[in-house]
DNA sequence: CAAATCTCCAAACGTTCGGTTGGAGTTTAA
DNA sequence: TTAAACTCCAACCGAACGTTTGGAGATTTG
């Protein structure tokens, strides 16, 4: 194996086999960049760099960076919303579901902007059926939690408590010309107090 | 002036002088692709094609790729809120401005994109100041039209507004897994009664 | 133990891309 | 009328980029 002269190691050990480790470092690797860059920002030289893997075992475990990219969003836009339950009822529900929300983005902010990305960059969502399930399972929950007379309830007040949670998230700059630099805690609060009303 | 054989003209005319034009072309192209594709992807010979004008003209008139989105950005991104004023008064304002917004964006879904590819792609907002007082001046008239005791309630409603009237536009994806695919009309209906709630 | 298969690598390839150059013609100014 | 300045173009350049190739070594199989 040769290494560059400004590199060049007294010895280099072989190579041994971590298939699962391998692969799990690039999508890692590009979780981080396609967040950050998008997919048509995002450097297949960078990931792998960044992972410590070759390039060329991106070709082998994903096909191309269309395949690695789809991997990266499989994996990760399921957990935006998963595990968040609604719990209580009427504005209390409202109020904890934003709260939930918020948190997730504050905690994982990668996840909004790859769900962005996601929204511009591809023409159809990933994970389809699973995530519509998934939507509709919540949808449900929020008619058991917060009943309303119109058929679609459901669904419109989880899109706007989506909306409202995500608003700062998915549209920063316009949010701090309007907010300022408010805290994220004052932020939150505004988030959970603007949901409770919509009971 | 020479042309490629397939293209070859009986005769040339030569090229007259049209400084306003051209760049005026460019910068229409330009917010056709930078939206559909944003900065990274948008390609400059591809904006130069569809405007019909060489692409070093680009260079002339705005410097480089980044001076080009910035210049699509600051002449489009203003137009998002420009002319919506704030009518009425309690319900019916906020009701009446979720509906202008979500108009807006049903109108021209490329600004609402380049806004979202802003978030994503440049680390500060172009035209700062000029779009801070806009929304400044819509932040004091809803704090008229649906007076609050807290201090903030006007810069927050305004954000929820945004949130959901946008939520449909900014993840059209994940809209569409929970909402299924309504109608638009009754898309606009839901976001007026959503955001009728928050008064 | 040897052959087959698999994983991993460095290097290379062909294409794409943003940006520049040399020059032709138009318009303006003296 | 001529020179200067400006606008516009085709072609080009160097770097970047996604993808492939040839091969070395690790692991599995018979």
């Amino acid at each position: 194996m040769y290494h560059s002269p400004t590199e060049r190691l007294e010895y280099d050990p072989p190579v041994a086999w971590n298939t699962q480790e391998t692969r799990q470092k690039l999508l890692a690797a590009a979780s981080t960049h396609f967040s950050r860059s998008g997919f048509a920002g995002g450097r297949v030289e960078a990931i792998a760099r960044e992972a410590g893997i070759n390039k060329e075992r991106i070709y082998q475990y994903f096909g191309n960076k269309e395949g690695l990219f789809a991997a990266v969003l499989e994996s990760e836009v399921e957990r935006l919303l998963d595990g968040i339950d609604i719990t209580g009822a009427g504005a209390d529900a409202l109020g904890t579901l934003a709260g939930d929300l918020f948190d997730r983005a504050a905690q994982h902010p990668r996840l909004v902007r790859l769900l962005l990305w996601e929204s511009l960059e591809l023409a159809e969502p990933v994970s389809a059926s699973t995530r519509g399930a998934g939507c509709a399972r919540m949808v449900a929950a929020l008619e058991q939690a917060v009943p309303r007379s119109d058929a679609r309830g459901g669904a419109d007040t989880l899109l706007s408590v989506i909306g409202i949670a995500f608003a700062d998230t998915c549209l920063p700059h316009l949010s701090r010309l309007i907010s300022g630099s408010d805290s994220p805690e004052d932020r939150r609060s505004a988030v959970v107090q603007q949901a409770r009303r919509l009971a």
